[in-house]
DNA sequence: AATGAATGAGATTTCATTCAT
DNA sequence: CATGAATGAAATCTCATTCAT
């Protein structure tokens, strides 16, 4: 007769936690417009008002996947750079050894798309990722300029930090829409290929 | 102020073109989804009924811009293939010639993210991509047989290609969400890379 | 190269005739406000601009079906009188008659069922039914009055006719929805209960 | 003036039934394709939204009036039964008694004229009206079976009944268009009729 | 007289969001 | 803190009717 213990109250950060992730979870599978917010509670095993009681809105949940994916690349980043220590060709190893993880990654890509989809569409959104990317550089700025011996500019690195970075999404939007291509050759030609963006001109 | 000429009865065709421009034209600055079809008749200057007769739905929209699109990358790419006449380093530089356009047009890469994100999602649409894919490779079959002395199987090529093609979506989708990267660098060096992922391992 | 001649003029009343067969055949199928406008200028072998130059709109259709209808029943009871010829024994016998083929016709007992349907909701339908019921009756009446030596006033047969009537929609509405019905017995019950209808109390 | 209470949270089945019931009002005024779910919704005095919480659609809405009279109906008919406790002349009492509620009853008439229309044009609804059928057959199949002392098969007395329910529904049809009938005689003859159909042959 | 492309009002349905409990 | 019933604005799609040809 008793009830199965519904209503349990969890610490907010958990719950905020479970939300996002029921939320990234259906992003991946259907994308940001086309899930529902009763999905995402209902995945979340929480109701449909308590996710606008930690959320204001679907935008915001959007926001903070948004958010969330951009700072943890940044974090990917910033491991390399660190795991470098400052030299080059180690960073380099480090960038390119992720590579197929990320390429290979359906559900990271998918997450990629919607993100760049939205952020070409929604203001909210192209602000959110400029603000991001901003701080971004700022705090990377220095870590970078480390790296710059053979005289790369700290722009220039970003663009090619930027093309690698489309690089990949570009490589994983093909491997995603058609699965049945050659993945070890895939990820060869496109390590050489990151090797190549980041090679000096 | 001018009400313009009202119930003015055009050839199927001219309406066909009429509609389908409007709709790509909203699809690239709203996305898919975010697209009422309201919008589109309005653009196109018809009204939502007649968007029906064409159309038998939002989706039969979306797909026809999706097929168009598609099919007009095949026949950029056959184009490259029949200037380069059977000479593999001619086809490389009318390939990567024409990088720099796309990755500057910023509508093409609108609609290309919309169509990676619909493809991703859409089984419909997942399905009309596979099978003009399908299409274009068999009808390119020959032309790029003729193109593989270097002892590179047709696979392998293929392989190579959509390498290609995903680093030029990718980096327009960077150049997309961040005009203010120094664009001759970008393209600078997604040609090198072009030519890297061509090259023979 | 000759056009297959279409476009083909026709006499007014062959053109009428055209589309309200077409249209009785629709609604007898799929009922009044089911069927659409095209599909009877389909059946029709006509345009739908045609339809509205014979009928000002649908409502009009449905109205010219209906007074078709009552307008047959009208000439079949007139029909029944006249070859009775005053006989009231041969009148019921000519009535009893011709129920079997009323019960066991599907397509008349769909287009009772329309017809009672719309005029319970529509006023103009309902005013028009009344309209040729009155006309109806005032153009029985001495047709009637010669059938009555047995003492049964115009109004108390008119009653046994309206319910003879009712129980010929009915029972064909039983056996429509339901033909696995034994169709003999049911047919023999019906015809014992309309003489004991039209028998003197 | 009042805006009454707003948001008043009900039990799952008042609400249903709420719903229902305005349904079945409009339905009766106007039939089924000419009722709009918004009037529906307004009648109940809830939002539309919430007509659709708790029916999939509009025909799930008519289904279930359908539903709900034949059920009714069948119920009705076993009242009949049990009260006539297995003697057949005291169940014709039973089931002539109410006759002329019924007949008289131009709510269930107009109910039963779109249940009949409705029965004759959608497959679905068709098919729930023989399942409902068939189970109320089965579920009286044993009650009626004692009522057969005259050597009437269970098979006949269906068609009976069926004859009855439609000679009913017909004199309910005519008394509906026809209000000016002498309605005591309507009932007097359609009483004695009804004593006729279930009368052994 | 005949056509059918074009119109647009209006119906059904969905779903983000609110708020009484 | 938590729920989910309730709301209603807005989107898709249909189809009777019109009118230029």
């Amino acid at each position: 007769m008793v009830k199965a213990e519904r209503r349990r109250t969890e610490s907010p950060e958990v719950r905020r936690a479970q939300i996002l992730e029921a939320a990234k979870s259906c992003f991946r599978k259907v994308g940001f417009h086309e899930t529902r917010v009763a999905e995402i509670a209902e995945l979340a095993g929480v109701s449909v008002g308590l996710v606008y009681q930690y959320f204001p809105g679907k935008e915001a949940l959007i926001a903070a996947i948004v958010a969330e994916d951009m700072h943890s690349q940044m974090r990917e980043l910033e491991h390399a750079l660190d795991a470098g220590q400052g030299n080059a060709a180690d960073v380099i190893e480090h960038l390119t050894k992720s590579l197929r993880a990320m390429i290979l990654d359906r559900g990271r890509t998918a997450l990629m798309i919607e993100i760049a989809a939205e952020t070409a569409r929604s203001d909210k959104i192209k602000a959110l990722a400029r603000s991001i990317q901003a701080e971004a550089s700022e705090s990377l700025r220095d870590r970078l300029s480390r790296l710059i011996p053979t005289g790369m500019s700290a722009s220039e690195l970003e663009v090619r930090l930027h093309l690698l970075s489309g690089l990949v999404t570009g490589a994983g939007i093909q491997f995603y829409s058609r699965p049945e291509l050659d993945a070890d050759l895939l990820f060869k030609l496109a390590e050489r290929a990151a090797r190549n963006i980041l090679a000096p001109l």
